[in-house]
Parts: C-alpha cells; sequence; structure tokens
DNA sequence: GCGTATTAGTTGATTTTGTAACTAACAAGG
DNA sequence: CCTTGTTAGTTACAAAATCAACTAATACGC
C-alpha cells in the first residue's frame, strides 16, 4: 500500500471524462447559444423534439434523460421563443404532444448539421478503430 | 444531402460524453458527500490540496480548471470543516499557500484510495488496449 | 517615489439547477 | 360514483454556478 502519491486525476475516469465532455460541449456552445440564444437543456430538448417528435415532455425526459423540471422550463422556454408548439392529446389531457413550428425546424436542421459536422471534426484525429471503441465504452459508461 | 434523421445523439461527442461524466460522477458521488459532507467541486479542490500541494488557489484553478470564485468557495468551504487552511506568503502577501490538516489528509487519504478502487472497477469492464485508446482519446477531447 | 497596470483572491447580483410539494387528469377497485 | 393511487407536468423555494465588480498587494515605467 501507498500513499497515493502516484494517482492523479487524469487515471480517474469521472474526471477525465467532464473534462473532455465539458470542454467539447462548450467549444459547441456558440453554435445554439450565439445563433439561437438557447441554453444547453433547450438545444437538447429541441433537437429531441425535432428528430423524435411527435413526443410528450415524458418521452423527451426518457430519451434525453432530462430530469421532468428541467424539461418543463426548456419547453416553456422554447415555446416562448416560437421554436416550439404543444398540443394536449384528447383522449387523455395530461399528455401534450411537442413538436417543432417552422423556425424551430429551421433551426434543429442547422443545429443537427452544425453537430454532425462538428463531431466529424472531432472524430478526425482518431482512427476508426479508435473511433469504435471510443463509442463503445463511452455508452457502456453513460449506462445506455 | 439527407434530412438529418439519420443523426442520433449517439453519434455526438459532448452529448455522450456528457452523459458517461454525469453517470460515473453521481456513481461516485456518495464517497465525497456522504462521509464527508463535501461538494463536488470541494472534493476536486481537497484533491488537488493533497496531492500537489502546498499550493496556491491560484495553482488549483490552473491545474484543475476550476473558476477562481469556485475554488475560492470551495477553499472558505474546506476551512471552515477544518480540512484545509492556508497560510499567507509572506514574500508575497497576495498569495496564500493551501495545505490540509490532519483530518484532510486523512479524507484525502480515504477518497483516493475510493477513487483508485472505483476507477479499477470501471474499467474493468474494459480490456488493456481499450483502455489505452479510452484515455488516450479522452485527454485529447480534454484539450490536455 | 508615484501613477498605472497586474495579479490573487473575495463578494454580490443574477441565472440556473435541484428538491419537493403541488395541481390536474385519469385508472381501478369496490 | 367515489375513494385511493398513479401519471404528466408545473411551481416554489433552496442550493449552486456564473459573471462582474471589487479589495489588497505588488510590479513596472517614468
Amino acid at each position: 500500500m501507498n500513499n497515493s502519491s502516484d494517482f492523479d486525476l487524469r487515471n480517474f475516469s469521472p474526471y477525465l471524462l467532464n473534462m473532455a465532455a465539458e470542454h467539447t460541449s462548450l467549444a459547441f456552445q456558440p453554435n445554439y447559444k450565439n445563433r439561437y440564444g438557447m441554453l444547453r437543456t433547450e438545444w437538447r430538448v429541441l433537437f429531441h423534439v425535432g428528430r423524435y417528435g411527435p413526443i410528450t415532455a415524458k418521452g423527451v425526459c426518457n430519451r434525453a434523460r432530462i430530469h421532468k423540471t428541467k424539461v418543463s422550463r426548456a419547453v416553456a422556454a422554447l415555446e416562448q421563443k416560437r421554436f416550439l408548439k404543444r398540443k394536449t392529446v384528447e383522449e387523455d389531457r395530461r399528455n401534450e404532444m411537442l413538436s417543432l413550428t417552422t423556425t424551430g425546424n429551421a433551426a434543429f436542421q442547422d443545429l443537427t448539421e452544425a453537430a454532425k459536422d462538428f463531431d466529424t471534426k472531432l472524430m478526425a484525429e482518431f482512427d476508426p478503430e479508435e473511433r469504435a471503441i471510443l463509442r463503445r465504452c463511452l455508452e457502456r459508461l453513460a449506462g445506455l
């Protein structure tokens, strides 16, 4: 047993993952923040509604693993900015179907394109096997 | 050009990284939270002071890449909980050298041990080449 | 020396998140 | 129907993060 002087935080995955997540997220942030005035959660919700909608807020919660209060607020913000609209389901009035407006869809297409490009550039540093392994590991670590 | 219907957030590294970071960080959280009443930032500062101290708050900022206001508040909290002490540098009274108290050092040793174990278990799912690639990729993505 | 710029660190105001309690709508058993 | 339980979503309040302004100490140019 040693006195932990050989252990560095770079050996600690949660820390490394946080650094990598923070660094890459920050680099992408200008796309939704500067151009559409969105917060990270809003961009994520917009994406899910665009990609899988019409969908309920609960559906977004499950798919995106975001807490319902965060989704609720993001939906309200996106609605106010006219990116998204709701429609109560008449068969079960507790549910609200979320879908994008024309504006919202344009933003979604644009940001999705930006995200693709961003990821392609990020991953260009690694070769295909590395990319495959990285992704497999991350999905496993994320509990997916 | 397609209409982005093939793009999933699992193809988007910042998102995957965030999920993995959040999932693993949350799993480790009980160690410092339940047993020592620390916040994540506090644990990270404690670690840096224990591992690289005596060190200034600025030094912690640079090493850990945490903003100085967060470090300042974490240091104040750790000091109040008697995990850490400060000593003004007489040659330049703007600097304060941070070091751990006996209690702080015990917590540091304990948590470092827990972190090692935690990481070992996490990484046990992957084979050595995968681990090496994962780490290399993460360091690169983190901008280290 | 003296005014100006820098640097370390703190504090306060605003924003964002997290926790828990809440409302509204429905389901199911009696 | 009517109580009890459950689910979708919101809101209120507390905890935390962020940003900007601030203090105190030092350096630097003249």
